[in-house]
RNA sequence: GCGGAUAUGAUCUAGUGGUUAUGAUCGUAGCUUCCCAAGCUAUGCACCCGGGUUCGAAUCCCGGUAUCCGCACCA
């Protein structure tokens, strides 16, 4: 008889269940493991994609967002114009009084630079005076270089976004010029974490989903608002939890916008779908001074676990104008949407053509550098001569060397930044709250009992197949069933060792939702017995129509409300 | 990164400076078995890594790695 262990807690039970049953385990563990790194076992992997798969039904299906991959591997540039470089590493001092950590450029006040302040190691503590140690980098990119011989320096992404906003101008050609638009992507990031404690929520590989969704910022409306608006978001703002209708939260301007508290609401029917626990879900405010370099608003999706508290795992921020911004600074790409007039506006200018059969004889060189300054020169009253400026050099250039013409300028629309609204996921936070949330355990016959009730479309394995007794009457047909319904896309266990009751448990203990049992009445009545793993009610359904059965269980999904 | 504790099959665990390392779960093969972890037989699988002390180390010591707890970090 095995008997439960009290002192351990879910997340112990539940990672021991993991690794046993090959969900997630820790990564090269035969080297003495990494921390921050794990792998997907075979049920781990199928989640995985069911819940990816969930997410594309809501973003790609749903809210219509176009999905793209780009590389992990990211120049140094696109990180620099990004703040990643400048915001994730930091120079800190510890202050062993205090035992806290200071960024050194936040203690040195006069103007050295951060080597100087080091070498001089003059820094005290501002809480308690005490002299600061032990400078250190803290870097949570990881850095390597593209390229043999001669490189250039790289990270690894640690977010999918830069790879959207790098391939924006693409992108809104792709979207036909039309706002608003948003881009998926679902994959891999990067982060140095300094001490990875808490298992799969901190890792320091982890697969992300995000959207940017674009914006015209003089309209962060949603098309779908209307038809989800009266349905109700969990909120918290840091002192009470509270329950509004999208409606009223962005009446009340608790939440900024429409499009913001659309895509809460997007994200937390996804979560509920998923099958996260309605008591154990919030949103919560950030506060200013928590938000990330680049948010001006954002909210994030707490999951609640027994061991961690609340964890978020979903970030979404308004990121504004700040991405695309910085990469047309930097970049100098032309990254910007038109917003169209009504009408096409005409103004009449005065404009230079410069004459340049006479401008290039007369200025050779120079003719190049005139000839744009003219063009870029604002007509104030008109003369015989302009003055330029080239290099610091003032050259007047007479009338003869160009003409003046009253023209009409059309103009269509006026330029702008689009802003972004983001949504962005944790997957494996996701998946291990999943687990938690779902995992039951009790006591069967004196043995310690394990289930996982995930919701039918996100359990990895669909149903067991299991022939009564080990006869091989039985398995021949219930290998051909196991077979077919494989063939028809359910992902099916065959399993015959072993009584009928500890196949069931096996089952239960990885959340495979249906089971079907071949006996012998199966052979003259052809039907079989399906169990449901939560009521363990049977029931008996002609061998042909399983298939069927099974998908309409399987997809007849039902909300969850809160 | 700092301080403390821990490390035995896939999982949970007993134990010891000296033959073949305990038990359970588990896997495999077989017997048995007509609906919720029954039983029997056979069989498989382990002392985290490196160094030191010792005639002999899985056990003692040191270092590393990983995990857990506290502090710091987590845009």
């Amino acid at each position: 008889m095995r008997k439960i262990n009290m002192s351990l807690d879910v997340y112990d039970k539940i990672l021991m269940l993991a690794k046993r049953r090959g969900f997630i385990y820790p990564s090269y563990e035969i080297y003495g493991g990494v921390a921050g790194l794990f792998d997907y076992g075979p049920l781990g992997a199928q989640l995985k994609q069911n819940i990816e798969n969930l997410w594309r039904s809501y973003f790609l299906l749903q809210d219509g967002c176009f999905e793209i991959h780009t590389p992990t591997m990211t120049p140094f540039e696109v990180l620099k114009a990004s703040g990643h470089v400048d915001e994730f590493t930091d120079l800190t001092v510890d202050c062993p009084q205090c035992a806290t950590s200071f960024k050194v450029e936040d203690i040195t006040k006069d103007s050295r630079t951060l080597e100087e302040a080091i070498q001089a190691d003059d820094m005290n503590c501002p809480t308690c005076g005490t002299k600061l140690i032990n400078p250190h980098q803290v870097n949570l990119m990881f850095a390597t270089k593209i390229g043999i011989g001669k490189t250039r320096d790289a990270f690894l992404r640690p977010e999918t976004a830069q790879g959207i906003f790098t391939g924006f101008h693409l992108l809104y050609r792709y979207a036909r010029e039309k706002l608003p638009f948003g881009v998926v992507q679902l994959g891999k990031g990067y982060r140095n974490e300094v001490s990875p404690r808490q298992g799969p929520l901190r890792m320091r590989e982890f697969s992300m989903a995000e959207a940017e969704v674009f914006f015209d910022p003089s309209n962060k409306n949603h098309e779908r608002f209307a038809f989800v608006e009266d349905n109700m978001l969990l909120l918290f703002d840091n002192e009470k939890e509270m329950k509004l209708s999208l409606k009223e939260a962005v009446e009340k301007k608790v939440i900024k916008n429409q499009a913001l508290a659309y895509y809460m609401f997007l994200t937390q029917s996804f979560l509920l779908d998923a099958g996260v626990k309605p008591e154990k879900f919030r949103f919560r405010k950030h506060a200013d001074d928590e938000m990330a370099h680049y948010a001006q608003e954002c909210w994030d999706a707490e999951l609640y676990s027994e061991r961690f508290g609340w964890v978020e795992c979903v970030g979404i921020a308004d990121r504004s104008a700040y991405d695309l911004s910085s990469h047309i600074n930097s970049s100098g790409t032309d990254m910007y949407a038109l917003r169209r007039y009504d009408e096409p506006q005409l103004t009449k200018r005065k404009k230079i053509i410069p004459k340049m059969n006479v401008l290039g004889p007369l200025y050779m060189q120079k003719a190049g550098a005139i000839k744009e300054a003219l063009e870029n020169y604002v007509i104030t009253d008109e003369t015989d001569e302009i003055t330029v400026e080239i290099n610091n050099e003032p050259i007047v250039v007479s009338s003869e060397s160009y003409e003046i013409k009253e023209v009409m300028e059309k103009e269509i629309g006026e330029k702008f930044v689009p802003h972004v609204i983001e949504p962005s996921f944790g997957i494996d936070r996701i998946i291990y709250m999943l687990l938690e949330h779902n995992y039951k355990e009790g006591i069967k016959n004196d043995e310690e009992y394990h289930l996982i009730s995930f919701r039918p479309h996100v359990a990895p394995v669909k149903t067991g197949v299991f022939p009564l007794i080990n006869d091989d009457k039985l398995t021949s047909v219930a290998k051909n069933i196991d077979f077919s319904l494989r063939m028809d896309g359910i992902y099916t266990v065959y399993d015959d060792a072993g009584t009928i009751g500890r196949r069931y448990a096996r089952m239960d203990e990885i959340g495979t939702p249906y089971c079907i049992t071949i006996d012998f009445d199966s052979l003259s009545d052809k039907k079989v017995t399906i169990r449901d793993r939560d009521t363990t009610e049977q029931k008996r359904i002609p061998i042909d129509s399983i298939s069927t059965y099974l998908k309409d269980l399987l997809e007849s999904k039902e909300k969850v409300r809160v």
